[in-house]
DNA sequence: AAGAAATTTCAAAGCGCTTTGACAGCCAAC
DNA sequence: GTTGGCTGTCAAAGCGCTTTGAAATTTCTT
């Protein structure tokens, strides 16, 4: 069933049952609820293509999956999608993804783009200095990246939490505890959170003429084992760190298993603060020693830049260009002074 | 830049520059490469829109994401769709995702069927009598289901894994080592596979005549959380059961840190193998105690769906139509012989 | 009652591609 | 020297929709 059909069947011309359909002013009412009756039986849908073609709007938004058959997939992402999607419901916009090696990123992003199958991209991972920032500006088409990129020009359409900060507070916390020696669960190094995560923690270390020492910084991808290894290298360190900070509540999973094993008490012996996501799957307060976190909601980031890309598209009042997120800092028990040698 | 201008550019018909790019064999080599040229040169890229109109073929599958405010993401989400993804990119294919109200799943993805954005439907979260199959086979478009739904014909074309088999052999080895007061902490009560491991543990148990007792189940998202709720609820029965099934590793979590803090240790007051998706998250062979598993790889499913969906699409061959993966046992150290009362 | 204005409707063009059917140009064959 | 078969190219139609500009109809003015 398509327009044809369907004009031929009220007897009417594709002009007036396209206008009666979406909501143009110059269309009898009763001619309008007669259209409406008939789609309502016949069940037509308006092919998507031709309306694309028509329009050059696909009421949709793009984004690049990185995959190949060695990589990772990456709880995070089906979070962030999750909150993307839980906006995109709204406005019956739906997602295009196209799957790249995450070394064909850019041409990959090039290519949806100009596929002509998309109104707006959305863009994460960001690494510092990111080669993807310039071919988006050169693009005349709208998009919102999720986090920053260090090294860049902050000129650029983003949201962005304020991760130098949320460490940076963790940090005083533990200091103010009176920790001295500390070390970092970090994610891997070229990506931009991971850069400014430590960035803040190494400002709050200088303040109190500290540093994290050599070893005490690992880069790893965030599950359950790499935490699990990294920690158990910093417990073998000759002057083991009494303070974690951990970038993600799955590597602080591997971590606590890690101190336990050694025997050692969370909160006691070993105090660690990781950034809590807000992932379902893994809730910082019910772990037995409850987490201290520096908290963001990742699915609420979804929601908002689905806004402000759809809301583009659609020219719907403007949105700030820039939107840094202030983080929670949530203590628990994970965090407790520094113990007596 | 269009088919149009590239032609003029080159001083040839657009028929000749698409046939030269479609790989057509009425076309002159030396013209093919001044084509292939100009493309390189311009950046030209076909209008996918256009395409798709023209020829009825979009290169992409359609996927309904479940999402609501109040709905959780699912871990299996993502890593099941870096499967479809890894295969995707090798045949330059793309997903395109309709996030959908749980309760407007069959409709949403009626509308994805017809809105002519995709050539074929991949369909998940199967439940039992599951509506969306009825809406399927009326569609005419090819389509995969992952899982299968209790209680319908199994006249469709899926690919699940032997739930049934997997919580029976589990089972039996559990029995075996003299286990007989079980439990089993399963995924939400509807879903199919969540049906299908309760048969494979109810079925295993009446062979020796045993039963799961009252209370003695527990059905939940399949969240850390949850699996410490569901544990201590279990170890609090006055017939504390000493053998657990469990339904994912993530539930697994939980449940363990519930039977350290009992002070309970595991593989000996209580044996425990749970389901295996093979997440890059959560490695059962690095838990503090190595998890006896069922496994089967959640990745490696999506990639031979999308196979056999975007296979079925390019006409490549007969695939089969149903496939029923066995899983593996591996024994590890959560599962140790009845402790002597 | 006639002309102006507003309301409804329509035919046709166009979005960018693929594909059909026709047509030159060329060589081999009888 | 006509016929026939190839090869390489093209003009034009069509995919299903939106939108422009004009036409038909109704309603309002005077």
């Amino acid at each position: 069933m398509n327009l044809k059909q369907l004009s031929e069947l009220l007897g009417l011309s594709q002009t007036t049952v396209s206008r009666a359909l979406n909501g143009y002013p110059e269309v009898n009412e009763a001619t309008r609820e007669r259209v409406l009756q008939a789609v309502k039986e016949t069940g037509y849908r308006p092919n998507k293509a031709a309306q694309r073609l028509a329009t050059g709007k696909a009421g949709s938004i793009g984004l690049v999956m990185p995959t190949a058959p060695d990589h990772q997939s990456d709880v995070h992402f089906g979070e962030f999608l999750a909150g993307l999607g839980e906006e995109a419901v709204r406005h019956d916009f739906h997602f295009v993804i196209m799957p790249a090696d995450p070394d064909d990123e850019v041409a990959a992003l090039r290519r949806l783009a100009i596929s002509g199958n998309v109104d707006a991209l959305f863009v994460a991972y960001m690494r510092g200095h990111d080669p993807r920032l310039a071919m988006l500006k050169s693009l005349s088409m709208p998009y919102v990246v999720h986090g920053r990129s260090f090294g860049s020009e902050p000129d650029y359409p983003y949201l962005d939490i304020d991760n130098e900060g949320a460490f940076y507070d963790a940090t005083r916390l533990l200091l103010q505890l009176g920790h001295t020696r500390f070390a970092l669960m970090n994610g891997p190094m070229h990506l931009d959170f991971a850069i400014r995560r430590k960035n803040g923690v190494l400002s709050a270390l200088a303040e109190r003429g500290l540093t994290l020492e050599e070893g005490c910084t690992s880069h790893a991808l965030m599950t359950d084992e790499q935490g699990l290894l990294a920690m158990e290298h910093f417990l073998q360190l000759p002057e083991r760190p009494t303070a974690i900070l951990c970038s993600s509540t799955v590597l602080a999973l591997g971590a606590i298993r890690a101190v336990n094993q050694a025997g050692l008490r969370l909160g006691e012996d070993i105090s660690l603060i990781a950034h809590d996501d807000v992932l379902p799957l893994l809730k910082p307060e019910s772990f037995s020693v409850p987490l201290t976190t520096t908290r963001s909601s990742l699915r609420a980031a979804g929601v908002r830049i689905a806004q402000r890309l759809i809301g583009t598209v659609k020219h719907a009042g403007p949105f700030p260009d820039q939107e840094l997120w202030k983080t929670e800092l949530i203590v628990r028990a994970s965090t407790g002074p520094v113990p007596q040698a």
